[in-house]
RNA sequence: GUGAGCGUAGCUCAGUUGGUAGAGCCCCGGAUUGUGAUUCCGGUCGUCGUGGGUUCGAGUCCCAUCGUUCACCCCA
């Protein structure tokens, strides 16, 4: 036998089972982003790879060990997209859309990232996320945060815990760095070579490690609230009131730092201790600077993004994985026939809105009544010699204990437009 | 990239100090010629991940390799 080819490493399949779920988290996100006024925005899965570079940062271990990079035949370097705000922004940009205008988007798809698979990571992943262009205050800050309260509250998951911090402009940013650097390089026998590499790299990841013993050295690190202006500062609290307005809990978590360099001023995190050691759920902030950056004018913007794998693991982990109930008809054909002659009977049903479920290629009858069982159907329209002679079906109930019902197959349609949901 | 755990039927897993490869689910047939969730009886399914080694003999012990899971790292 020759070898069987396996999917990718860290790239799943979605069996249906899981699709009913999916399903359902992707009606939940459409309908919430437009609930907010959101529009949708696609754009495509490969980029240029100095898209990425630019934007997310070249020192970023996203960029630098986790893209998905190669050259097309016409020479052209292309990276698959580890994230979408850099290409919702191109997009932008290079259509016009923050032309004088404020506008508010919305994506979902897949984005790939070469990692090493485990809970809740995968090389393919999927996000969705909220994107807000041209609003300078802090009022679309807090809209952020009670579109992303308002995904939990539909999707009915509780225990997500909301963190929020800000980092200030990129200068001040900048000037904090420098400071914290500075600090850590007089500790530097205190640190690990996890954390050295970040030294370099990007010291402000040294603040969220995982390392006990660098939490207590960070403990005692420069405060970045002492490096923040005091317009950057107010926007801060008025977000933070807008918040308790809004009866929304949350925790704001100083060493709360984002792994993308465009960041800028507020950040926020949803976490959840239960999914392992991937706990953020959703995670996102301002970007104010990227715009410009990118070639356009300057616009403030911020955005946040989920995983969807993260999402359909916790609706898991707390039962909350039904979807639409799916109670087909099953028109089950036992004349003997090689092609049924009531296919007719199953268009009409259809014409009517309903899910009819052919069985095609025969069988025993008892077989086909227990495959009719297992995938739901609600009820049975059987035809056999008799009815056909007949002109008549039989239904058959399949959720309740009622006997089979004869009818006439001119009626049918109309029956079961009346005694089904 | 680093570390640890795990690879036995389509799925979930047993398999004792090394001695003939197992169960449940699923699927198929029958009890019941055309009536399904329960019964009852019978049946199919395996290069024990792969390749070496030790041994009279390896699913079991050793080495390598691949896959996978979790953690580090990274991040949504």
């Amino acid at each position: 036998m020759s070898e069987r080819i396996q999917a990718v490493r860290g790239m799943n399949d979605l069996l249906p089972e899981k699709m009913v779920l999916w399903h359902r988290l992707e009606s939940v996100l459409r309908t919430v982003a437009w609930q907010y006024g959101y529009q949708e925005i696609r754009t495509p899965l490969l980029e240029k790879t100095a898209l990425f570079t630019q934007s997310i940062g070249d020192q970023t271990d996203i960029v630098d060990k986790e893209m998905y990079t190669f050259t097309d035949s016409g020479e052209e370097c292309l990276s698959l997209r580890p994230e979408a705000t850099a290409s919702t922004v191109r997009a932008c940009i290079q259509h016009g859309l923050l032309h004088n205008q404020q506008q508010r988007f919305w994506y979902m798809g897949p984005m790939f990232r070469r990692e090493r698979p485990q809970k809740g990571r995968y090389r393919q992943f999927h996000q969705f996320g909220i994107e807000a262009f041209g609003w300078p205050g802090p009022d679309i800050d807090a809209e952020m945060i009670r579109a992303g309260e308002r995904i939990w509250k539909e999707l009915e998951i509780d225990g997500i815990q909301l963190e929020i911090n800000t980092l200030g402009s990129s200068r001040s940013r900048l000037a904090y760095r420098d400071s914290l650097r500075q600090f850590l390089r007089q500790n530097l026998d205190q640190l690990d070579e996890d954390n050295l590499r970040r030294l370099d790299r990007n010291p402000l990841r040294i603040l969220d490690s995982k390392n006990p013993d660098i939490q207590e050295l960070v403990s005692n690190a420069p405060d970045i609230l002492d490096f923040i202006q005091m317009d950057e500062r107010k926007h801060f609290e008025r977000f933070c009131e807008s918040l308790e307005q809004s009866s929304i809990s949350f925790r704001i978590n100083t060493r709360l730092v984002r792994g993308l360099d465009y960041y800028t001023s507020t950040v926020f995190e949803w976490t959840t201790k239960q999914l392992g050691a991937q706990n953020t759920v959703c995670a996102g902030g301002r970007y104010d600077s990227l715009v410009e950056k990118r070639g356009g004018k300057p616009v403030p913007a911020i955005g946040f993004a989920m995983g969807m794998e993260r999402l359909a693991e916790l609706a898991i982990a707390q039962g909350k994985t039904r979807g639409q109930p799916n109670h087909p008809i099953h028109v089950i054909d036992i004349t003997g026939a090689e092609v049924s002659s009531i296919v007719g009977i199953s268009e009409a049903l259809r014409d009517a809105g309903m899910t009819v479920v052919d069985h095609c290629g025969g069988g025993k009858l008892k077989t086909r009544l227990k495959r009719a069982d297992r995938s739901g159907a609600e009820i049975c329209i059987i035809v056999g010699e008799t009815e056909r002679e007949k002109e008549m079906v039989q239904v058959k109930f399949m959720r309740k204990s009622a006997g089979p019902l004869e009818l006439p197959s001119s009626d049918l349609v109309q029956w079961c437009k009346t005694n089904l949901r």
